[in-house]
DNA sequence: TTGCGTGCAAAGGTTTTGCATGGCA
DNA sequence: TGCCATGCAAAACCTTTGCACGCAA
């Protein structure tokens, strides 16, 4: 935050919320519940305009998961912020998990190397059929 | 198409113009604008019904590219369903590029292998700077 | 005091739905 | 005739904006 930025209230419940879900992908609308349900009386105008300062401060991150629902958005560590990871997202179940491995960094370089396109893993969701459904599909 | 399943002008209409379009990724907007500009009457509620029918149907595909923008929609060519591509999408100049590669089916069969996950490439966006962007944001 | 932050209400854009009418087979 | 398709209007959603007031520094 830079120094022409007020303390409140609702920044920091806002920002805490975040911390302590520092796992999760929250939607504004699970902000807002979490604020009503605490008595914490936080508009959504608010929560837009905090989330967007924090996006923009680069300690949280905006993605684009479900194609159903908005925007979710994720606390970033300190020191994780080069810790990037692809998101697999099952089209059948929802079902969200990190993808963290070798052939990632492989294929960016490629990619990098012969389409000169510097990809950003934390934005890139790769949508498809997880284990599980597959074979619930099958029988 | 199933039987149960009438002919109208308006379906006619919606689909040659996904056909005229083959390579171009189109908007439900941008439909009503092309019949409106062909005085064909259209309204938004038959685009969007007869849409959601030809993606059931398997002959368009539905696409969340733009974050900001809503969905857009693809014909996919009988004999082309298997031609699958990743999408490469610049987040700061909105260019779209398609990629098609080895390293991507590489990748596919890494993460079906080892993390149980069968990827769909024609609905992954890969998010990141194109060449232009980043030379211009080195200046 | 200055200027950023907040909340309300309203608007924006995209997509869906209810209901009566229209048109295909 | 029977059923599906259409169009209008309205609603449902998510998100943004205008404006007046409140509060941090």
């Amino acid at each position: 935050m830079r120094s022409n930025d007020y303390k409140t209230r609702q920044k920091e419940l806002i920002l805490n919320f975040f911390i302590e879900n520092k796992e999760k992908h929250l939607t504004a609308a699970e902000i807002l519940k979490h604020m009503n349900a605490q008595d914490s009386n936080v508009s959504m105008t608010t929560i837009y305009r905090c989330i967007e300062k924090l996006v923009s401060s680069g300690c949280v991150r905006k993605y684009f998961l479900d194609e159903r629902s908005g925007a979710c958005y994720q606390y970033i560590e300190d020191g994780h912020t080069c810790h990037e990871h692809f998101h697999l997202k099952c089209i059948e179940c929802g079902m969200l998990t990190h993808l963290d491995c070798q052939h990632m960094q492989s294929l960016n370089q490629h990619i990098l190397k012969h389409h000169g396109f510097t990809v950003d893993n934390s934005r890139t969701v790769l949508y498809g059929i997880c284990e599980k459904c597959l074979k619930r599909n099958e029988r």
